[in-house]
DNA sequence: CACTTTTCCCAAAACGTTTTGGAAAAAGGA
DNA sequence: TCCTTTTTCCAAAACGTTTTGGGAAAAGTG
């Protein structure tokens, strides 16, 4: 009686009834039909200066918001996109991937999408909510991290046309979307730079092999020995295990230093900081004392720690908001070869990068 | 003219098309109406069971999966429910957080619907987020964490009868729905357990007024002291900030032992125990030896480090899982009044709680 | 004035489901 | 057999937008 539709039956059972307005009643309100309304909101010309602003005044006055739902079935777009994490490969170390995050969901938000989260224990499931997203069309396009040299996603997904980005960058050779840091070119400058101090042995404690991070870490760190006149010793490399950082870094530093010629320096991703200390302690060493350190990734430990810790820093919001303009791009039908970032790594000394005792 | 419709055009900055197959095609694989095939993928007892049978092998072959989008306007439901986080207030701390939102992503999988996300920075674009998507609608429901004493979201949902559950609490004397850890129970244990072996003098870094959860804690420790016939020092209380927990637990540290009688013990959020190591640290005290220490949540750290930390566990993905189970009867339509639980805390002895020396 | 162009608006269709309200056919009951 | 009930299906409406394809009125042009 009150509303000829949609009015907020107040029932039993029934839950929320929004109290909003919509387009057919705001245009009722207006005296306009719902299509002049429709286009008035949306800035086309074909709606003179003057009904514009009034319906605007209107919709605001109304507080109306257009139903995203109803606006997505007419454009068949879902105006999502996905992302899928899986925190048993221990990606959440502190503070770089929520800061990735939250660039990806602030820009998202600014062109009014939606960002929608999957939670993945392993790979399998990983690919599983993948699909799910994909096939069950549920979004526009796909973001993916912690990517590995062989990853069967983007396959998937270049298979069948899906518009993703990568954070991170994988082995396949057809033209695909990335913003990727340049770990090689950080892992260089951070072993030039120690090798400049008068370091002779380097370290590299390294990620697990099989994901892509690690490959260019290593590339970096072998040019820069190669760069500073030194020899690669296979001895100085170890490689730790995602699911276990701390532990497997533990034992790994352990074992560097039974070495006849044990390294003075070591480079790492600071999510393996934790067994590195515990490591050093042990052997009673001294981090930045008797052995320099430098961490890629500035989490909150590395600043806290005395003595604090000196990092490769990735612009891990910023990454995270190109991604996202990239995958808009993408998905508005942009050629994805098109967009291939690989963002500097600045480097902050602090205070575990001392010339060698 | 190979498809009537929605055929995949294969053009210009198209982007991706969908190759899959909607009900109308589906249906008339089937030479069956629209209506039909739709009641009998939902299992309708009206239509015959062989047919019932033939829809959903042709269905299956087919790789036909409604579209979400249009099921939603017709359902007038999202099947959506949203959460926002607020990474600033260092909520990420390590696994608990995550353990938290696999639970709920899970669930909210199993039961057809979407998680979607929210990255705040303060407390105001959280609010403002929350608001997008409530009156956006956006969601049929939100999820609240670290929830504050006074929390205007809860009352900003309250108003407007919006389905919500909190996992935490809050002051708000209306009914509403939560799941909450039993803090108090667990922060008693600990203080009775300790007390029981033989510490006197026991202190409570707590977390952050203005937050819900340390009121509980404050409440338990206090009630375990007088249990165990111990008397309340308020020198041996204090309260670190969320902005910066290893700074202020560092700095709290060293304030609490230059009483003239220090404590034997702490008692502390797992998140706060960096600051405390570096200040025991620095005080040449050794945590489990010099000072028994229990940490609430079983962080990596508390596992890792040696001596191996005493915690007390909540059980994050549970109370995830129930927090949606709990959100979908509200969404229903239930009162969330009946929807009031409180969990159990485990409490793990590991290294670090032995009897004062 | 008569014609063309521009301005401003709108009715109807479409997006892909589910629900409503039957209707035809088959089965049951007398 | 005739009437009633059950079974099985379907056409049409609805969800709330945007887009399509005009059409009437106003303005410009000769």
């Amino acid at each position: 009686m009150f509303l000829e539709q949609s009015g907020n039956r107040i029932g039993f059972g029934e839950g929320f009834k929004s109290m909003t307005i919509n387009l057919k009643q705001l245009s009722k309100l207006l005296k306009l039909s719902p299509t002049t309304v429709s286009r008035a909101l949306a800035d086309y010309p074909d709606v003179s200066a003057k009904t514009r602003a009034r319906v605007k005044q209107m919709a605001i006055q109304q507080g109306y918001q257009p139903n995203p739902v109803a606006r997505r079935l007419q454009k068949g777009k879902t105006e999502t996109i996905g992302i899928v994490i899986t925190p048993e490969q221990n990606y959440f170390s502190d503070t770089f991937f929520i800061d990735l995050l939250s660039g990806i969901s602030n820009q998202i938000t600014r062109a009014g999408y939606e960002l929608i989260l999957g939670v993945a224990s392993d790979e399998e499931h990983e690919m599983q909510s993948m699909r799910r997203m994909v096939e069950g069309k549920r979004v526009d396009g796909m973001i993916l991290t912690l990517i590995r040299e062989q990853d069967p996603r983007v396959g998937y997904l270049l298979d069948r046309d899906f518009p993703f980005v990568l954070y991170g960058r994988t082995r396949d050779t057809r033209p695909y979307a990335f913003v990727d840091m340049d770990g090689k070119q950080a892992f260089e400058k951070a072993c030039t730079y120690l090798a400049g101090l008068g370091h002779r042995r380097i370290a590299l404690l390294n990620g697990e092999p099989g994901f892509m991070f690690p490959v260019g870490c290593r590339e970096g760190y072998e040019s820069g020995l190669f760069l500073s006149g030194l020899e690669l010793d296979p001895n100085l490399i170890r490689e730790w295990k995602h699911k276990d950082p701390s532990q497997s870094s533990y034992r790994w530093t352990l074992e560097l230093f039974k070495n006849d010629n044990p390294p003075t320096a070591i480079l790492f991703q600071t999510e393996a900081v934790n067994g590195i200390f515990k490591g050093l302690d042990e052997l009673d060493l001294q981090p930045g004392k008797d052995v320099a350190l430098i961490g890629y990734d500035d989490l909150e430990i590395a600043r806290i720690h005395r003595p604090s810790l000196s990092v490769l820093r990735p612009q891990a919001r910023e990454a995270g908001q190109r991604v996202v303009n990239i995958l808009l791009e993408v998905i508005k039908g942009e050629d994805p070869g098109k967009f291939q970032e690989i963002h500097q790594v600045e480097m902050v000394i602090r205070e575990t990068s001392l010339p060698p005792s």
